[in-house]
DNA sequence: ATTTTATGTCAGCCTTATTGACATATCTCA
DNA sequence: TGAGATATGTCAATAAGGCTGACATAAAAT
C-alpha cells in the first residue's frame, strides 16, 4: 500500500484511525497463502485414504514422540471425539502407535511407526519447498521477521507454549 | 533457531541438505497463527448465525462490489452447490444483494449492503487489531517482508492474479 | 440456429467438527 | 482404604462445509 496515508491529512486523529484502517492486504495474502500452503500435501494424503486432520496429527505425533492424548488435544483445540477418530485410523494402518504411559498408566504416550515418521517428512519437505521459495528471494533477516510476526500473531497467553513446542524441541 | 548448521559440517552437499531439511518453525507457526487468527470472528459470526464461509464470502463481495459469481468461486476455490448454500443465505438475511449483469445479463453481480458492509467491516477490524498488535513490536520494514513472503507462498501462476485482488483496488 | 457460457438447483455423500452422556482404569489425597 | 479427580474411550445425534453428478434455464457468441 504506497499511499493509504492521504486520508489521514484531514483528522487530527491519525493515529486512531491508522489503528483502525483495516489492513486488508495482508488479511487477504494470509488467506490465499495458507489456502494454498496447505493443499499441497493433499494428492499425497488422498492416496493413503487420509486427510488434512489425519496429516496434522501425525505431524505433531511424528515431530514429538511420547505426546499425550491430552497435549495433542490442547494443540490441535478439538474434541477427544474428533481426535479419536482420525487416530484410530492412523493407529489401524499402522502409521502412529500408542503405548501405555509408564509413570501414568493411564495416560497413551504416542508415537509415529517409521512408516508414520515416513510420510509425516515427505509432507513436511513439500511445505519446506513452497516455503523455500518465498524465501528465496527475500533478504536473510526475512526469515526471522516472518517467524516473529507469526508467533506474534497467536494469542499471547499461548505464545510462550507454542514458543515452546515449536523452538523447544532439542536444546532449552 | 540459534544452530540448525553445525550437523552440515559433516557434509560437502550443504546446500541440498539445507533445502530439504524441513522447515519446521515456519510451518508450525503458520499453522497456529492461522488457527487464532481466524478464530476471533467467530464469537461475532455466531451472534448471526453464520460460519467462517459465511464470512470469507461476506468479505471478498464487500471489498469487490460487483463481483461476479465465478470470480468469486475462483477466489474461494469452491463448487458452485457450496457457494450456492451460504450464498442464499446471505442474500435472505440481506447482507449482500444481487443485481443482474449489465453488459451481461447472465451474470449476477454481487454487492454487499451496509448491514453487509458493517459487519464485514467489524470483523476485519478485529482481524487488523491482532495484525497491529504483532507488527507493534517490529520494525518498519517488517510489514513488508511479511507481505512479500505471504504473496510469495502462494502458488506462482496465480499470484499475479491475487496481487492484483489485493492491492489493484484504487490505484493500478 | 446451434453451441457455449453463467448460473441455479436437486439429490446424495464425505470429512471434520460439535454436544451430551456414560464407562473404565488409574492416580491422588485425606 | 476409600472417595474423588483425572485420562482416556465410546455411543449417539447433529451441524457446517465441502464434494460429485445430473439437469435446467437464460443469454451470449459463433
Amino acid at each position: 500500500m504506497p499511499d493509504a496515508l492521504p486520508a489521514l491529512k484531514s483528522h487530527h486523529l491519525g493515529k486512531d484511525i491508522l489503528a483502525e484502517t483495516p489492513a486488508y492486504d495482508l488479511i487477504e495474502l494470509f488467506f490465499f497463502a495458507y489456502r494454498d500452503f496447505v493443499s499441497d500435501p493433499d494428492r499425497i494424503l488422498d492416496e493413503y485414504g487420509f486427510g488434512r486432520a489425519h496429516h496434522r496429527v501425525l505431524h505433531f505425533v511424528s515431530r514429538n514422540p511420547g505426546l499425550t492424548i491430552a497435549e495433542l488435544l490442547d494443540i490441535l483445540r478439538i474434541t477427544k471425539q474428533s481426535l479419536n477418530r482420525v487416530l484410530k485410523e492412523l493407529i489401524e494402518k499402522d502409521f502412529i502407535e500408542s503405548r501405555m504411559g509408564t509413570s501414568d498408566r493411564r495416560q497413551r504416550l504416542l508415537f509415529a511407526t517409521i512408516q508414520g515418521r515416513e510420510l509425516a517428512l515427505k509432507l513436511a519437505k513439500l511445505q519446506t519447498r513452497r516455503i523455500m521459495r518465498a524465501l528465496s528471494g527475500m533478504e536473510p533477516e526475512a526469515k526471522d521477521a516472518v517467524s516473529r510476526y507469526l508467533l506474534s500473531l497467536i494469542d499471547p497467553d499461548e505464545s510462550a507454549h507454542v514458543k515452546q513446542l515449536v523452538f523447544g524441541s532439542g536444546e532449552t
